[in-house]
Parts: structure tokens; sequence; C-alpha cells
DNA sequence: TATGAAAAGATAATCCC
DNA sequence: GGGATTATCTTTTCATA
């Protein structure tokens, strides 16, 4: 991480992961802080590159029923163009939110949001299977959500 | 979702997700609004609920050496208590990021963000085998990550 | 009922210490 | 880093269609 933050900016940044839409003042004196030092490290923080965005999360449930599904996919063996062309397909695809290249005998680990079990049915023969290198698809339905979070456990808090 | 939404509103929502720092007349212009409806849309939609918070993504690289690991457990029979002490459990460490119940024959997938190998070999067995109800803990730990974001696809955008 | 315009209030951003 | 000032944006009110 190269220790250019100290404790105050991990407060400051713990405090943005959970509502960021406090004001400058509410964080400062939250982390115990006047507004503008508080300010002028929060600037700091986004300039570095530590924030990297700020968005709204929306409630999944409310806006129509969908469900998370992970997908593992095996993999053949891909030239760089179409590794290039698999990393592309995935970013332009909104219903998968997420991707990772494995340890183990799949390769690829992706979580879908799929609006409906005839949804994801279509989209794993018309969409997954045609990737480029992709061989097989192997698909745990999740049931329900316990938790899901973006907040990341910072160090020394 | 009930259609009290139209698709202004999901565009609103949308940008949202995006970019949640963009001032209410940006986004208004955006969507093909002016500010004051804009901005009443959007009180609209928190009140709602259909937004849940608004929050800062941190770079998760630039704050130190870390990997997702995807932990999927199987699950003995619990008592209601039981299943409260799990999932106040799983609310409680924060290196889980994500939980749910799944179909098939593992029953909950975990999302884990694990600082060092080290550190998910003392959690496996220090903590996740010590859950009420673990019997088994099978590990996929992820190289790279390929996408990652909360962004929902809004329907008829 | 929804919109637009405009005033009042709060916040962000800058300056100087 | 803190305090005070200015610029900007948010939020409320009011008039309008």
């Amino acid at each position: 991480m190269a220790n250019e933050l100290d404790r105050l900016d991990l407060k400051i940044l713990d405090r943005l992961q959970v509502d960021a839409s406090e004001s400058s003042s509410e964080i400062a004196e939250r982390v115990g802080l006047s507004q503008s030092p508080c300010w002028r490290r929060m600037q700091r923080l986004k300039a570095k590159g530590y924030i990297k965005a700020q968005v709204a999360v929306l409630d999944r449930e409310k806006l129509g029923e969908s469900m998370y599904i992970f997908a593992q996919l095996q993999m053949g063996r891909l030239t760089d163009e179409e590794r290039d062309r698999f990393t592309q397909a995935i970013e332009d695809i909104p219903e998968i939110t997420e991707a990772y290249t494995l340890f183990g005998e799949m390769d690829v680990m992706l979580k879908v949001l799929a609006p409906s079990m005839g949804w994801y049915q279509a989209f794993t023969f018309r969409t997954l299977l045609r990737l480029p290198g992709v061989q097989d698809v192997r698909s745990t339905a999740t049931l329900s959500e316990i938790k899901c979070t973006h907040r990341l456990p910072l160090p020394s808090l």
C-alpha cells in the first residue's frame, strides 16, 4: 500500500465506505478533525486513487425478481487476441457483475445476476458457452442473500 | 418491483450507480430534466428505499496485498438460535464480504477477502470451521480480478 | 400532479494563519 | 492542521401549466 496513509486517512476511508453522503464537516467530526484538513485529505485520497468512485447502492429486490448465480468456467488455451475478446465480452455483459480467474481445475468464476432461471438457461447456452475458449460451465444458484457488501476491511482501525 | 418507476427514474438510478458524486443539475441534464424535478425524484427514490446507500468504492490493490477466496460451506442441521448466531457471526467478520445460501450439495457460499494465504489457513480452522453447523469447507482462491462491480442491470434502458 | 424558477440554507472549496 | 471567507450546490418555497 505504500504507507502514505495514516490512521486518520484510514478512518476517513472507512467512513466513506459506509456513507459517502455525509458532508465533510460531519466526517471531520467523526474522525476528530476540522472541516478543511478533512476535506483536503479526502481530495488527496481521490487524487491518489484510493477512492475509485462514489456510487449509489440500489435495492436489488425492489427492482424486480432476480437471483445471483455463480458460474465456474473451464477454459481451453487462449491466444492473446482471444483472451482480449473474452475479457471484453465479460465487461460488456451487465448481468455479469464479477469475474475472477481461479486457482484449481475450473478457470474462471463468474457472478451472474439472472432475472430468472429461464433467462439463465438461455444465457448459458447462447452466451457463456460461445465465449472464446469456454469448454464447460458449472453453475451454482443462490437461494438467499445473507450478506453483500463491498466494504473493505481496513487495517489498524 | 411494482412499476412505480418510469424510464426517467431508471435512468437516474443508473447514473447514480455509476457516479453518485455528480450534482443533481448534472444528472438532470443527462436524463433530460431540469434540476428541481430531478432532485425530487432522487429524494423519492431514496425515501422509497430504491437507493439503500451511497458509498465510496476503494482501490483494493492500493490498500495492501489481498485476494478474494470463495469458500463453500457444508452445513449440518441448525436450530433457529444457531442459525441466528451463524448469520450474526458472518455479519461481524469484515473479511467476509458476501454470503449466500445455495441450491445443491454445498449450503453456503462465502466470498472472503484474505490478506494472505497464511491468514486464510488460520481463518478456515479457527473461525469458519467453528461457526455453528459448519461441517466442511471447500475453498477456491482467485488469481486475478477481471471485473468487479455492484452495478445492477436495469431493465428497459 | 408535475414542472420550472428563484430564494434561502448548507456545503464545498479557497485563502491565510 | 485550524479558522474564516467565498463560491457552489442543495433544498425549500412558490408560481405555473
